[in-house]
DNA sequence: TTAAAACCTACGGATTCCCGTAAGGGTTTG
DNA sequence: CAAACCCTTACGGGAATCCGTAGGTTTTAA
């Protein structure tokens, strides 16, 4: 099924559970792991140019800082640099993370392979997962599949986004207008931002602007 | 030098990463695991009965909800319960918790064996804190030692999250004032609240609410 | 092409928030 | 006992926001 697999995760005790499963489950030999994106990254680089490349990738998605300096913060980057740089490698996301917005940005965007929750049987869907990828379909953890419908209510732009940071910065409306204008970003009016605004806190149902950008926290959208 | 050992820790992949590293580097061979603190305190008390009890517990703290109702909601409560019945296993709590007021009352009242953090190498000083209690010494992380002395930074009280939660629901400052007469909590005037506001804003370096709400989030306080 | 719709911008009043000042009560300190 | 201090509460002015109205421009549809 697969021959070489790279794990990126930083808390050992996880990585050390993740690797148990490959090997004794899935029958894996060569098992390579990493505590940080940046090495995960380099370490895939190289094995290609070695012509000895990874047949799949298992990452997490937040890593904890620590003295090593970071250029990639978290497994999100790294899918990124990668699909960016053309490596078509098979990835699987093993995170704790639950918002919709970020997973289904991995899962249609990034085209990941598969999604799986880490929780109380994380490692028997990511076994699953591993399965379903040798077949060639994709997989997403069963926890999260009633909240797919749920997504679609509202596109966001990203000049909402910019927005929605923007105030979560703590800048004033006004702030906020200017730093539009001088972006040449339009609209830029106050009175053409404080609609946007109503329009948001419409839309989730928030009372005011800081309502709106603790459920904007919530969803992963900034 | 631990002969029967019993893991708590809800997640699948953290608890074989635990057992693999108890067996392979401690090498223990009676290894018992639980998703749930219940079933952990059920099986402490049949082992008891029984006569062949475990001489070692390894616990995490938070545990997820699922379909199962929990009479003991964490490892904090397990300690307790184990505790208030006098039964005086030796205990290791393995866990990301990393506030000093929760581990000092777990060390210095429920005098625990180890507290053991989360991380990186969360394992290897998992296995430091097993030779140290078999030695008959007790086990601090050593990323949780410099930060005994600083701990007094700033001590955020249930009101200051009680109040911050309630900014994130979008209630202005007079609802909230409201609110706390009518619970009878105190301080409870508009004023005075404002001024706690303040405060926090000096505090987390907030310009105004909605920064503050959306540093809170980011730092996982509400 | 023209009418309708949607959008950007501007203005003004009402409300809320922000921030300094200050009075009153309780505790600690000299 | 009084002074000093901390905390709660109150008040007021200025700033920012909320919300409706309205005029001008662009886009869409008939």
């Amino acid at each position: 099924m697969f021959k070489k697999i790279l794990v990126v995760e930083d808390f050992d005790s996880i990585g050390l559970g993740i690797s148990a499963v490959v090997q004794n489950k899935i029958g894996v030999d060569e098992i390579v792991t990493s505590q940080y994106c940046d090495e995960a990254y380099l370490k895939i680089k190289r094995a290609k140019q070695d012509e000895a490349p990874f047949d799949l990738l298992i990452t997490d998605l937040s890593f904890e800082k620590d003295y090593r300096e970071a250029k990639l913060k978290g497994g999100k980057e790294l899918v990124e640099k990668l699909r960016e740089q053309g490596i078509s490698i098979p990835i699987v996301v093993y995170s704790i993370e639950d918002r919709r917005a970020v997973i289904n940005e991995l899962m249609e965007i990034q085209k990941i392979e598969a999604y799986v929750l880490k929780g109380r049987n994380g490692l028997k869907n990511l076994e699953q997962a591993l399965l379903a990828i040798a077949n060639g379909d994709t997989f997403l953890s069963p926890e999260l599949k009633n909240s797919v419908e749920k997504k679609n209510l509202f596109e966001l732009e990203d000049y909402d986004i910019s927005l929605l940071s923007n105030l979560a910065k703590g800048y004033s409306q006004s702030e906020i207008a200017q730093d539009f204008k001088s972006q040449g970003m339009s609209p830029s009016s106050l009175s053409s931002i404080e609609k946007r605004i109503n329009r948001l806190k419409e839309e989730f149902e928030a009372k005011n602007a800081i309502q709106l950008v603790a459920t904007a926290k919530d969803l992963g959208l900034i």
